[in-house]
DNA sequence: TTGTTATATCGTAATATTGCGATATTAAAA
DNA sequence: TTTTAATATCGCAATATTACGATATAACAA
């Protein structure tokens, strides 16, 4: 075991918790809060800002370009990351879907 | 190694990652999802519901209690779950603060 | 009491993730 | 051309997560 049976949900709700759990690593939030605080592109800055290795961060860093959040541009000897508004406004829109449903439970818990 | 370095990180960062992590599966998403469905409690109806052993579900069920956004109270022989509304809009307004900051990135990347 | 039912917990195997050193790769600089 | 700088990838050790059978626990039913 230890492998999540991805066949009994719905495409939406893998791609949902697969979306949650890229953003599930401090180092991820992290990334994203600095390139957006930046309003601008980043390159390796964050091995400076944060505190992990080279390797490490370029590992978060792809882990973010697959979701497709953040994109890489190679600038000279340098990669120049930002945030994909385009598909920035989709994963919000898909949070909001489901974070702003009504929840009203008809209470029995008190 | 293995291990997040979570030292390095801020609390909110921390804390949002966590939040996160636990909406980072499937089974989390489907389970918060059917009770928010129902509109009311739930008892192991999740059981039938998944095709996730019984040992499993309550894995996951405890695992979303500890974030408190669901509460189980025990009602008889069985064990009555719902939204925790009050620690729910806490969990929204966490998300809507980070999803809904403006991204304006000066493009460098075309 | 003795079952029965609903749920939790334990132990464990399979797999995934994190972090990093070492090593590529690629482009500018000297 | 050689060096240097920035980033990516590989390989691995440490740790975490997922899933589940087996077993415990607790409350009601017979």
């Amino acid at each position: 075991m230890g492998l999540t049976k991805s066949e009994i949900f719905t495409d939406e709700q893998n791609k949902l918790a697969s979306l949650f759990k890229v953003l599930g690593h401090p180092a991820r939030v992290a990334i994203l809060q600095y390139i957006i605080d930046q309003k601008a592109c980043i390159c390796n800055d964050l091995v400076g800002e944060l505190g992990l290795a080279q390797a490490t961060i370029s590992q978060h860093l792809k882990e973010l370009k697959n979701t497709g959040i953040i994109q890489g541009t190679i600038e000279g000897k340098s990669v120049c990351y930002c945030i994909d508004e385009k598909i920035w406004k989709q994963v919000q829109a898909a949070f909001n879907a489901f974070f702003n449903q009504e929840v009203k439970v008809i209470s029995c818990c008190p």
